[in-house]
This record gives C-alpha cells, structure tokens and sequence, in this order.
DNA sequence: GGTGAAAAGCTTCGTGT
DNA sequence: ACACGAAGCTTTTCACC
C-alpha cells in the first residue's frame, strides 16, 4: 500500500460510478462526468495504475443461492502468540463459508468472523465440525443477522 | 427475493468466474467454462434475469483513499418498538462512514455497524456528532479492526 | 450446444484547439 | 488538458445446423 494519490472532483465522479457499476464503458462514463472519451479513459488508466482500485467483482444474492444464515461469530484465543494467530488464520481461509475474518481490539472478541451458510444445520455442523476444532479457540460467540439494514460496496470519496 | 435457480456445474463455473472479475467478457468465459460464446452468453442472460446477480461492483482500496481505521460497533437501543428501529434505519442509512448495519441477535447488542474512517479524530467525530445523538440510542461499543485477515465477496457456490 | 458471418460498440490513435 | 473524428479491433448477436 503506497501513498495517497491527488483526485480532483472528476477522478472521483468517475470512482463513484465505477462503484457503483463496474461494467460501465468508458464511453458512459465520459459522457457521465462531462468528457469526451480520451481524457476519461486516460483518467481511468491513470487510476487503474495507481493502485487505488481494488477489483472489479459480481455481487451475487445469498438468498438466491440457498445461503440463507448470516452469522457474526466472536472468537477468543486462549493465548495471543504468532503462532496460535498464524495457524488460526492459515486455517480460517480455506474455510469457504468465512466471508470475512478480522482481527479486533476490545475484551470481548480477539477474531470477528462473518460467516454464510444455508441454515442453521450447516451452521451447527460448521461450528462444531471446523471453528471449535482449531487450535487455540477458547470462546466462540454466535450471533445471527436477522436482517441488513445497509450493505454498502461504495467507499464514500471526500 | 423469489426461489432457487437450477445450477448445473457450468453455471456454478460461470459466476464463480463472475464473482471474481465483473469485467470478464463473455468470450473469456466461454473459453474458461469450456464453451462456445454463443450458449455462454444465453447462460448470463438467463442468470441475469433469474435475479441472482445482485450487481457488478468496483472495489476501491480504504487505504489508498485515507480512509485508515475501520470500526465495528455494536449498538443497543432502549427500546425495541418499530418507531425506534425505523428512525434509526433512515438516519443510519444517511451516513457516509457506515458500510453496514446489521440487526443482529445476541445480548450484547441490537445492532452491529461497520465504519470506515479516515482516522481516530474522525472517528470520534463521527461518534459524538452523529451516532451518540440518535434517538433511542443507550449504548456504544466501539472495536476496532486491526487486520482483516480474510475479505471475500465472492460467495461459496456448493 | 456449436458455427460462421454480420452488426454493433468500444477503444485508441492522430490532429487541432 | 480536452474535443473531435476516423481507424481498427473486440464483442455480441443473429440465423442456422
């Protein structure tokens, strides 16, 4: 990760739209923010170079795919060396229902675990057939999501 | 949000290539999935409008924008009366710095929102001038991310 | 589901302001 | 730095097998 790069008010009328939908050509895109196609497309290289954007992804819906349980988990370890973290985190990546893993400051939590799966069943065979089996894991901390309120992609640009 | 799609290996194939590059043409896919372009497209029309496609996105990196810290805060109400949880819903949803607002289960909170900020300062700022002053609001529990160790969208497709 | 051709759309030059 | 216009290419989408 590098430094800041300087954008002006069309570098980020074109990021917004680029968030907002990543198949937009860059001909829309000119036209969205005033330009005509060569400026936007050397905007959007210069961009691209920058390293300020991440991916280009396809959101799909959970529902629709059968994955119908959303759960926060809080993970506790029983001590805090790289080793224990370091195996943790190699173990928690192969896992293809952890969504999202961060590590957290405050008392009641050392992993925060976003997790998808189709139902409680799954989630109970992935509780005890792969979270509580990894080495170092004292507490575990369920929570389900019972509806999202905003889910947002769009970073929002100053 | 209506029912389950019939995925055969193909189409499972298709959005997981999907998933990870939005900006994928169908020519590549095709080839990739091992199909001509023809049949390719006529899957990601039917996928399309089968409502499983949520929507393509570009991902920007937080860090590269500023914005440093990212919170995940917990949040209870006092009460748990729709009117409460409405208003709360609409100002929330109003806010820049917050990517996702979950109505969760669990003790500990009524709800669990994820912020990203530029940096500390901004943090408190965003704390006291905004989210402290929501009607009904009773208590605050602020985490911090340190790390993300993992950070997917692309969902697991069985 | 495959093939081939037509059609459309996009990007990228060169040139000029 | 940007606009314009043309060239050239890629992609999509037909009709048909």
């Amino acid at each position: 990760m590098q430094e800041l790069i300087k954008l002006d008010r069309i570098d980020k009328n074109i990021l917004q739209l680029m968030q907002d939908n990543a198949r937009i050509t860059n001909l829309e895109l000119a036209e969205r923010v005033g330009l005509s196609a060569t400026p936007c497309s050397r905007r959007v290289k210069r961009l691209e170079e920058s390293g300020i954007i991440d991916k280009h992804v396809t959101l799909l819906k959970p529902a629709m795919l059968g994955l119908k349980l959303t759960a926060m988990i809080g993970i506790t370890m029983d001590r805090h060396t790289p080793e224990r973290f370091d195996n943790f985190e190699r173990s928690i990546a192969t896992l293809p229902e952890v969504m999202e893993c961060l590590i957290v400051t405050g008392q009641s939590a050392d992993f925060l675990l976003k997790v998808v799966v189709r139902d409680m069943q799954h989630y109970e065979q992935f509780l005890l057939g792969q979270l509580t089996r990894l080495e170092g894991v004292t507490g575990v901390h369920s929570s389900f999501v019972l509806r999202e309120i905003v889910k947002k992609s769009a970073l929002p640009l100053g």
